[in-house]
DNA sequence: GCGACAG
DNA sequence: ATCTTGTCGC
């Protein structure tokens, strides 16, 4: 997409922020149901204890499908929707997905850091571009970096003593040293950072508004 | 041409 | 994203 190409090189890998964030968005999109709408989530956490601070969803039809390098395009103007409704402002937004570990370095965290003007992290789950530089120790906190056409895209990080890595990489106004922490201080206890696990939660409607945490494992 | 392909 | 049982506990 010309688009991506004509907006990555506004994406800036300095650090846009003076301390730490006060406040971290997490945002995600459910998949479609029965009516083909899906829901947009965003959940924001207070640090550095993680807790609930705000949480809006926004509900609609997706306009794009599903293609791999084309996320933003379907997931953004739901997300955007549900931010938009905030009343507490990020400092800090988490994406499910790459930032600059794209074909095009322009992942969705890229995408949106830029539409919001806030900085952006991208977290996936599954590598897109890059391959690993070196083998992966086994303890929380290890990390290598991600390589692709020669440069630095992004790192597989370990989120959880042998459990399998998330590939972290800059969205907006982040260095990935910078993201690289972040992302560590939002995990807590799972293999991804509990702004976007709660998104997910909050997107499939399994957290109301804002107060209860819902536990772990059930159905 | 072939393979790979975030959610 | 989804399809699914048993198995394990770093």
């Amino acid at each position: 997409m010309d688009i991506q190409r004509r907006l990555a090189p506004r994406v800036s890998a300095e650090d846009g922020l003076k301390g730490p964030p006060r406040y971290v968005a997490g945002v995600d999109l459910s998949p479609p149901g029965p009516s083909g709408n899906a829901v947009g989530a965003v959940v924001v956490l207070g640090l550095p204890d993680l807790q609930i601070a705000e949480v809006q969803v926004f509900e609609g039809k997706p306009g794009f499908p599903y293609v791999p390098g084309l996320l933003s395009f379907r997931e953004l103007p739901l997300v955007l929707g549900a931010l938009e409704r905030l009343v507490t402002a990020p400092d800090l937004i988490l994406a499910d997905g790459q930032g600059l570990a794209h074909p095009r370095r322009f992942g969705i965290a890229c995408h949106l850091g830029l539409l919001t003007d806030t900085p952006a992290i991208g977290c996936a789950k599954s590598n897109l571009r890059g391959l690993m530089e070196g083998a992966l120790p086994p303890e929380r906190g290890a990390y290598v970096p991600l390589a692709d056409r020669g440069e630095v895209v992004g790192a597989a990080v370990r989120t959880r003593e042998y459990v399998n890595p998330i590939y972290v990489s800059i969205g907006h106004k982040v260095s990935l040293g910078s993201a690289m922490g972040w992302v560590l201080a939002c995990c807590k206890g799972y293999r991804v950072p509990e702004p976007t696990r709660l998104a997910h939660l909050a997107a499939a409607g399994r957290i109301s508004s804002r107060e209860p945490i819902v536990l772990g494992n059930a159905r």
